[in-house]
DNA sequence: AACAGATACAACCGCACGGGT
DNA sequence: AACCCGTGCGGTTGTATCTGT
């Protein structure tokens, strides 16, 4: 398996760097569709790109992946990121796994061009008693958070969801392993608008899947719109798979990216399919493993005391 | 209109880590 | 145990776009 490959070594293709064309993208977006998986250095050869493999993931991951969000970050979501990385400090990966839908390079430049600046001003004008390294006011303990006074609520809306029926979710989430989401794990304690079905949305969804828009327009918790922000009805576990959903979600996104115009998110059974795992990175378990890791740091404590705090992730069901 | 500086975003680079050989 | 390879992460750089003069 890991044996080099003797004809990889001999004929070096010159790999190309910098921006990418829309032709690249479409060649990447489509080998992912009709066979995305493997390991990257394959998909980029197998692609017929000239580019190596961790620029394919980069690109996949940053850009072409079907969930991601676009777009300006909400007030609510610059909140979560100021406060995460009140907590977490420039652990990106982590703090993307809390953002549905957002890349951690996203919340990276976010955080250095925009965020950084503006509560080095804040701090500049009102001085934070604590002098530490961190640039906002911050009382993990005390659960103080410089949440905007117009949304210590936010709400959660499922106007669009059509059927209650519980969303489809990976076995090793269901087997209770461990809670990869412990802040917007809506399992712990959210009924769906009473329902018997119960909304269980872990990381591996959130982050590379169904899970997208916790933070949507204004705000909101929306379950209802997902991956482009186009209205959605997640269907009944008996009609759709997430499979169906997620390679729907890649045909849509080639004409999404193509035509930059708000895509419906259907179920449509025209398509190959896809593992989820494989689609969105997810067989490397890497959403489980951060989590250990920030078990050892003592930081899952918390994360999961943030849940507490009166004025964050106070989601009201409608 | 032209230019410079600022800003936002995209991508690269180096390193660390885990798994396989 | 040592090495190789793939992957993920965070820091940094490059580039396109915007804004002010």
């Amino acid at each position: 398996m890991r044996k080099p490959d003797p004809n990889m070594t001999k004929d070096k293709i010159k790999l190309r760097k910098g921006l990418w064309s829309p032709e690249e993208d479409e060649k990447l977006m489509k080998y992912m569709l009709t066979s995305g998986q493997g390991c990257w250095s394959d998909i980029a050869k197998n692609a017929g790109l000239q580019r190596c493999g961790k620029s394919c993931r980069l690109r996949w991951i940053n850009y072409l992946r079907p969930d991601l969000k676009r777009g300006a970050f909400s007030p609510q979501e610059e909140d979560l990121i100021i406060h995460l990385h009140s907590i977490l400090g420039n652990r990106w990966s982590q703090i993307a796994a809390r953002l549905p839908g957002r890349t951690d390079n996203e919340i990276k430049n976010f955080w250095n061009s925009t965020l950084k600046k503006r509560l080095k001003n804040n701090t500049t004008t009102s001085s934070s008693p604590n002098g530490s390294d961190s640039l906002e006011p911050r009382d993990v303990e005390g659960g103080i958070f410089p949440l905007h006074e117009h949304h210590h609520t936010m709400t959660f809306c499922l106007d669009s969801i059509s059927s209650p029926s519980a969303i489809s979710v990976p076995p090793m989430v269901t087997n209770n392993q461990f809670d990869p989401f412990p802040l917007l794990n809506i399992n712990n304690r959210y009924d769906v608008m009473g329902a018997p079905g119960l909304l269980d949305v872990p990381t591996c969804l959130t982050q590379g899947g169904l899970g997208e828009a916790f933070y949507g327009d204004c705000g909101i918790l929306e379950t209802g719109k997902i991956g482009f922000e186009g209205d959605f009805s997640i269907p009944s576990l008996e009609s759709t798979s997430i499979e169906d959903n997620n390679a729907a979600a890649i045909n849509n996104s080639i004409d999404h990216r193509k035509s930059n115009n708000n895509t419906c998110f259907n179920s449509s059974s025209d398509h190959q399919s896809i593992k989820v795992g494989d689609m969105f990175g997810l067989e490397n378990h890497h959403w489980g493993g951060e989590n250990l890791k920030m078990g050892e740091w003592g930081l899952e404590g918390l994360m999961d005391n943030i849940s507490s705090f009166p004025n964050f992730l106070d989601f009201q069901v409608e």
